[in-house]
DNA sequence: CGATGTCTTGAGTCCCGTCAATGCACGTGG
DNA sequence: CCACGTGCATTGACGGGACTCAAGACATCG
C-alpha cells in the first residue's frame, strides 16, 4: 500500500494510535482492493485466509443453515474490521451491499504482526468488545421484540451508523438516508420475512412516522415517536 | 489472593500463559469472592466497576427492556470472563444460576494492568472473539430457528459446555447432565415462553430422544436424532 | 413497450404466545 | 402424619401476530 497516513479511516480504524513506523510496516502487509456490490469476500466455513479493514462501503456478515435460511449477524461500515483473526475458519460470510473498498491482509501475516504490536491488539480488542455489545443488543431484539419494534430499531440504528461514517460525528443520527439493504436483507437482519418488513414500513409511513420517497431512501419525520416504537432498553 | 498457581481454572482462563511474576502481580489485584445462587454481581447500565474470572459455578448475562422482557445474552461457565473492560458502563447484568466462585478485579485497575501486559490482552481478545462467535451462532438461532430446533440446540450446547468444565475434555458432550436453568431461563435464552419450552421438552421426551428424570436433569437417549432436530449449519 | 426483478398488498394458515387450570414436589406448622 | 400453602412445571383451549402463498403494482432497463 502506498501511504496509510492519507487513509480516510485512519483515525477510526484499528490503525489509529499506531506509531508512524508501525503504520508504515502494517501498510507494507496490506493491499487495497475494490469490491463491487454483491460480491462475497469471505465464505462461512472456509479457511480464514484474509482479514480486512473497510475503507469505504457497506457490507453484511451472515451465517446460513443447510436449507438456505440466512441470518445477517452484522452490518459492516467503513472503518470496521472484518474476518476472524486467530482462527482456522471464518465463522461467517461477508458480502458487499454497496461497492466497497477494503484494506486486505493475509490472516496469518496479520496475526503475527498483531502479536508483536500490542497497540494494534488493543484496538482489535476494543473493536471486538464493541461488536460484542452490538451483538448482545441484537440478541435482545431477535429474542424479544415485536416486528414493529424491530423495524423501528433498525431504522434508528441505520440512521446513527450511516451518520457516523461522515466524519461530522453528528451523534443524533441522520433524518434522511439511503438504505444499503433491500427488503429481503432487512428481513434477514431482523428475523422477519420480506412481507412483514414491507407491511411494517407501510404502516410507519401511513402513520406519518417516516416517509419513503423511493424504495431505498428513508426520511424520519417523527424521530421521537420512532424511538418510542423501538421500545429501547 | 493467595496463590494463583493452584487455581483450578489457571490453564483455561485468561491468566493462562502469563509469566510467573505477571501471575503473581495480577493475583495481588484480585480477590476471591463466593456468590450464592440468584445473587446479581453486575447490573446492566451501572458503572462498570468490576470485572471477574469465573472459578466455579454457572452464571447468566442478561439484558432487559423497560417493560421487563428479558433476554439472556450469554451463559457463563467456569474459566469464562465477565464484565466489560475499557468501558464506563456494563452493557448487561450478571446473575448466578448456581453458587459460584469468582476472582474479582476492580475494572480500572484491571484495565491498566492489561494495557501493560500484552499477553493478557491477547487472551482477552481470544476470549472476546470466541464469545462473539457464539453470539453470532445464537443470533442465527433467535432469528431463524423453530422452537424445536432451538431446544435441541440448547440441550446439545449445554451437554458440550458442561462437559468442558470437567477437565476431562470429552469433546462429544455429556449424555447426562443437570440444567443450571429453570424453564423461564431456558425461554429467556431461546426467545420462547416457558410454556413452549415445556411443551417441546415433553415432546422430545415422548419421542424417546431425551429422558427427564426430574425437572433439572436431562438424559440424551438419541444424540444423533437430537443433532438432526437442531438443524445445525 | 414489454420483460424482469423488487416491492406491496391481500387472504388464509399455523406456530407460538396468552390465559387459565391442573399437577407435582417441597416445606411448614398444626 | 396430614393439611395447607407456595413455587415451578405441565397441559389444555384459544387467539393473534407473523408466515405462506398468490396477485398485483411499480420501477428499471433492454
Amino acid at each position: 500500500m502506498k501511504d496509510c497516513t492519507q487513509c480516510i479511516v485512519r483515525n477510526r480504524a484499528i490503525c489509529a494510535g499506531l506509531e508512524p513506523d508501525e503504520l508504515e510496516a502494517l501498510g507494507q502487509l496490506g493491499r487495497k482492493q475494490r469490491i463491487s456490490k454483491g460480491q462475497t469476500v469471505l465464505w462461512e466455513g472456509d479457511d480464514s485466509v484474509v482479514v480486512a479493514n473497510v475503507i469505504a462501503g457497506v457490507l453484511k456478515a451472515s451465517m446460513s443453515m443447510a436449507d438456505g435460511r440466512e441470518q445477517i449477524v452484522g452490518i459492516v461500515f467503513s472503518s470496521d474490521f472484518i474476518g476472524r483473526p486467530f482462527a482456522q475458519q471464518s465463522p461467517y460470510s461477508v458480502t458487499a451491499l454497496t461497492d466497497a473498498e477494503l484494506c486486505v491482509f493475509s490472516r496469518a501475516t496479520f496475526d503475527s504482526f498483531a502479536r508483536k504490536h500490542p497497540e494494534l491488539e488493543h484496538k482489535l480488542l476494543q473493536q471486538a468488545l464493541n461488536e460484542l455489545d452490538r451483538a448482545h443488543e441484537w440478541m435482545l431484539l431477535l429474542g424479544k421484540k415485536t416486528a414493529t419494534e424491530r423495524i423501528a430499531t433498525l431504522l434508528l440504528e441505520m440512521s446513527v451508523r450511516l451518520g457516523e461514517t461522515g466524519c461530522t460525528a453528528d451523534k443524533s443520527g441522520l433524518d434522511a438516508f439511503e438504505l444499503p439493504l433491500d427488503r429481503r436483507q432487512m428481513g434477514d437482519v431482523l428475523g422477519l420475512t420480506i412481507e412483514t418488513v414491507s407491511r411494517q414500513l407501510s404502516r410507519l409511513k401511513a402513520d406519518g412516522v417516516i416517509a419513503l420517497p423511493d424504495r431505498r431512501t428513508v426520511f424520519i419525520r417523527d424521530r421521537e415517536r420512532l424511538q418510542d416504537l423501538a421500545a429501547a432498553v
